[in-house]
DNA sequence: AATGAATGAGTTTTCATTCAT
DNA sequence: AATGAATGAAAACTCATTCAT
């Protein structure tokens, strides 16, 4: 009644939106800790605690929580992003506040990560391969390779760059997170340092 | 160990040894197009034009097999990483040996699959691992971290820079891949200059 | 009996008796689209527009609302039948009057269905049975059941007249329905004369 | 070893063989008692004894089945239908020959059919729809259809004739299976007498 | 009474593994 | 050893029905 609705907000919405949060939440350590192609719808909703069929009132599929679990991450760090970007005045500050950003994601969202994997499973070392992770790392990539086409390091192959520099966050950023306690500063300045020197030694070549 | 191979070659054993080895070859190319998890054991099996039962006289199951690509991986690179090695004066050659033995292991290896994968599945796939080459990253990883222990990059976070170095050469060689013609040298080139280069820039202040 | 539908007409009653037709209008069509087997609860609920568990409120099953469909249609079929066996002075004006009653009312009730299914569903599939044809159907039957045990054709079989009878004129129904125009006169023509034709060949020894 | 092999004899083969059979007498049971839509592959392979995965080594669904069903039935009745078309001179004779070979033919097949179909269902009247009888009247309505065009019937309109010809049998027939003793004789006698003078009494329009 | 999400039993389907041949 | 059909446990998915709002 006096309910200001800017949104539904009735018992009924309020329990489907944490529904499909649930799921998604769910989604997010299973596969974290089984592995997208291992877990199964299942394994899913038997952690929410909701019916098996539920599932299907809010996901057509696995693969379809993948991608909202995408979309969810991405729209969580881009904006993030996109501040730097705007903020940085030089490369160097941009590479930095760029991996910091992302640092303090990995961190934030790390909880229930890569932890309890169970160890003799012959995984295919795959690492951080998170849809959240992957959705960051298209719009780092992106930022990267406009920065290069801006002339930010001039000559050097914009592709192997991009990739490059988001293989070493993203492999350090793991490492990081794997380690007690959590520095995102003094893994970031081995990052940043790490790529300013690498990009100073780039051969002026480019593509 | 002084095994040389002087082993049954009757009719019977060829066909045995051809047979394991028939598995294995269609398990790195269906691993490399569904991915480990995704693909089953009749996926491997299909594509020996053996029968189904037949895979057991072989290996016990899909994992079994993995283990026994990366063992084979590991058995035909780790020769020559260290050869590189005892042949290598200083971490620079090291480092560039290693990369180029690596990009033409990946070379060679990527002949197969990259091409045949259907372009228009988007499905998420953990990207192109093979157990090979897993077992290859591996090898490389553990002279890296050897390297860097002995004293090679003083004072740098030995952990982080392994995992860094190999999160580099992974990332650009899978664009290195990627591309037509495949070039090698100038992947390793790229790659060498902004390890050596990152190496540099690095903090003196190890672990 | 003495009903004459001086029921309440409140806002609240009419709401529920357009609800209730409007659930068997869209079984109807549901019916003959997908026939009654395979199509569902929620196939009908989806086409009125009413939430899943107001069906409920109304019947308690598919099963249910089939009976109700066919009570309709006797309904709306058995005065005309009766009226024309009354008018009907002998076999072949009864006969007429009463394929032309059918095909009047199949023509009416196939409006809507027999031209939207898609054709390119060879499904097997029950042909075109509404539970209100059924309904039809048996009310005519009993006619002619009771017309030839009245003697009107002496000596036939009734049973297999009904059944032949009743087939022709549902066959040919069909097939007239499916014809544009559809061409009432002709197809009754047609059935009456087959008909006629074909008592008067039969044997002359009842059952 | 002495096996002259024309068809495999293995004993493997043989059960595939079986299997393959078992099936499809089990659905063409299950077609009858549940009706096509209602009965489920389990309801089938339940009824063979065999493993519920074993249906999908012989048929991808429920749906093949009928088509293997229809197959089976058009194969065994087509030859019986194409011999008595060679061997009658007239029409009449022909209409005989074929409808003594189908009701031969229901008579042969009715074992298990329509009977012990639960009265109480409101079953959308599916008479004999079974997929064999399905081949069956595409048969015969085929060469109807065709004797009709040879001009057998002048100006009959051969869709509508076809139609109520098939119609009239199919019912008949199904009176015929009910009826014991099963009189072929007299069936074939009342239906044939009922088409022959039906023809004659047809109004001389064609289409 | 209407709503529509939750439920969970039931169905289809897949696939690793076994085992008779 | 090789074969390949049978098995059956487990996964994906559907849908009639209930029930809190």
């Amino acid at each position: 009644m006096s309910q200001v609705a800017y949104l539904p907000v009735g018992k009924r919405e309020q329990t489907k939106v944490q529904n499909r949060q649930a799921i998604l939440d769910a989604a997010r350590e299973v596969f974290g800790e089984l592995g997208y192609e291992a877990c199964t719808v299942r394994d899913i909703i038997r952690r929410t605690g909701l019916a098996a069929g539920t599932f299907y009132n809010y996901y057509r599929s696995k693969e379809e929580v993948y991608v909202a679990l995408s979309d969810e991450g991405a729209r969580r760090f881009t904006p993030l992003l996109k501040a730097q970007r705007a903020q940085s005045a030089d490369w160097e500050s941009f590479v930095r506040a760029a991996i910091e950003a992302y640092f303090g994601f990995l961190a934030d969202e790390h909880k229930s990560w890569l932890a309890r994997r169970p160890p003799d499973e012959p995984h295919p070392h795959v690492h951080g391969e998170t849809p959240e992770m992957a959705a960051v790392f298209n719009e780092v990539r992106e930022a990267i390779v406009e920065e290069i086409a801006r002339g930010g390091t001039p000559g050097a192959d914009p592709d192997y760059l991009a990739a490059a520099c988001i293989a070493i966050a993203r492999e350090v950023g793991e490492k990081m997170v794997a380690r007690r306690p959590i520095d995102i500063k003094g893994a970031a300045d081995f990052v940043v340092a790490l790529i300013q020197g690498g990009v100073k030694g780039l051969p002026k070549t480019g593509v």
